[in-house]
DNA sequence: CCTTGGTGAGTGGTGACTCACTCAACGCCG
DNA sequence: CGGCGTTGAGTGAGTCACCACTCACCAAGG
């Protein structure tokens, strides 16, 4: 599975676009300066400066500010989150792993990584959800939409009588790779080796898997 | 040991302050529009029209718009993390907890019962500290220093030859905590039964300290 | 009558957004 | 081919609303 960075998809799916190059920085720049100094603090000015612009040629294409933040955070919603998920279902299926260790690794790791290549637009998305509640549930209905068909068969696989594997068993491992990844979302100039705490997290977690 | 909200607790500062009422309900309007709109959203007008006050008022006390977050994140930073660490440890060493399950399960159920009561103030902090990470270095420092001590003693009450506690000890729990309050941080008006989830984090938690 | 807390109309600056204009690229036709 | 209208991305000075902040004034209490 390709590394899935929004970052790099977001070249991509501009590329496919019908922008063009100016418009493509002023969506680079945005990404930038929104998940440095925040949405209300970035002024259009600061935009095409970044983006080596004038401040009308962002209005040719985005109607106005808000428009843009739309344009940089719908591909996390509408197209990278879904795509992955599925990209993941399909390589879990096709991947059957011979056993749970191996299917977890897989899974925290993918995951974590997911999350370090785009800890900009998490920054950014993050920050909305702060003043906007409504976001919350959204995103995490579509998040639950999407992850527990993913991991449903995995549960089923791996579930023995005397361990049941239910969706709470995840619990512990989603905290864990918490504790790693808001560090880095907080503070994204900071390193996380995924590898690591990928053996550090199951290592912590399969005596809990196994044991009680 | 008291439950300390920075909400309860900036009023108890407030009637210490030299404060009037108008000044306080400042404060207060600020507090509630802050974490609901976010600081850059929120107008001086709209500051004064909640608290019931003319805008000249606000400005009254406060230099400027800047001064009153301070002073909303004072509190917080310089006095309350502090005095609840300080409380914390007096506690712990008068308690002479006769388990390490007792101890964990005060520790556990006290810091969520923090963060839960302080859920707005901590809103309005993780808003600054996306915009602005020197904050973050600032308050991660000012954690462990406070924090650390506080937790020592019962590393060395409770370590066991066979099973060695550290501080990596914590993270699994300090991760289910997170499971638990990053919801009610995210969305102030769910609900947390804080004794339950402590249950339920022990419950979790228990087998990986005794086990492997 | 001074001090202190409060008022709210007023102001200056800023920042989102507009618009009249430029210019290069591209057919299209004589 | 070469002139020539059309198109559309790009420009940046200008506009306008809004918002943080001020200040001249007020009322009440010592």
């Amino acid at each position: 599975m390709q590394v899935n960075s929004v970052e790099t998809l977001l070249a991509n799916s501009l590329a496919k676009s019908d922008l063009s190059q100016k418009q493509q920085n002023v969506l680079k720049a945005c990404l930038k300066l929104f998940s440095e100094q925040g949405y209300d603090r970035t002024t259009t000015a600061d935009i095409a400066k970044l983006a080596g612009v004038s401040e009308g040629t962002v209005y040719k294409h985005f109607k106005n500010k808000r428009e843009i933040l739309d344009a940089l955070l719908e591909p996390l919603k509408a197209s990278v989150l879904p795509a992955v998920a599925d990209e993941f279902v399909a390589e879990t299926a096709k991947q059957h792993f011979d056993s749970l260790e191996a299917a977890l690794r897989f899974l925290v790791s993918d995951r974590m990584r997911f999350v370090l290549d785009n800890r900009l637009i998490i920054r950014v998305f993050l920050q909305e959800v702060l003043v906007n509640t409504d976001l919350f549930d959204s995103a995490l209905a579509m998040a639950k939409q999407r992850f527990v068909p993913a991991v449903l068969p995995m549960l089923a696989n791996f579930s023995q009588p005397q361990h049941p594997l239910t969706l709470e068993s995840f619990r512990p491992i989603f905290g864990l790779m918490l504790t790693y990844l808001l560090p880095v979302i907080l503070k994204p100039e900071l390193q996380l080796d995924v590898d690591q705490a990928t053996d550090q997290i199951l290592l912590e977690v399969t005596p809990l898997l196994f044991a009680k």
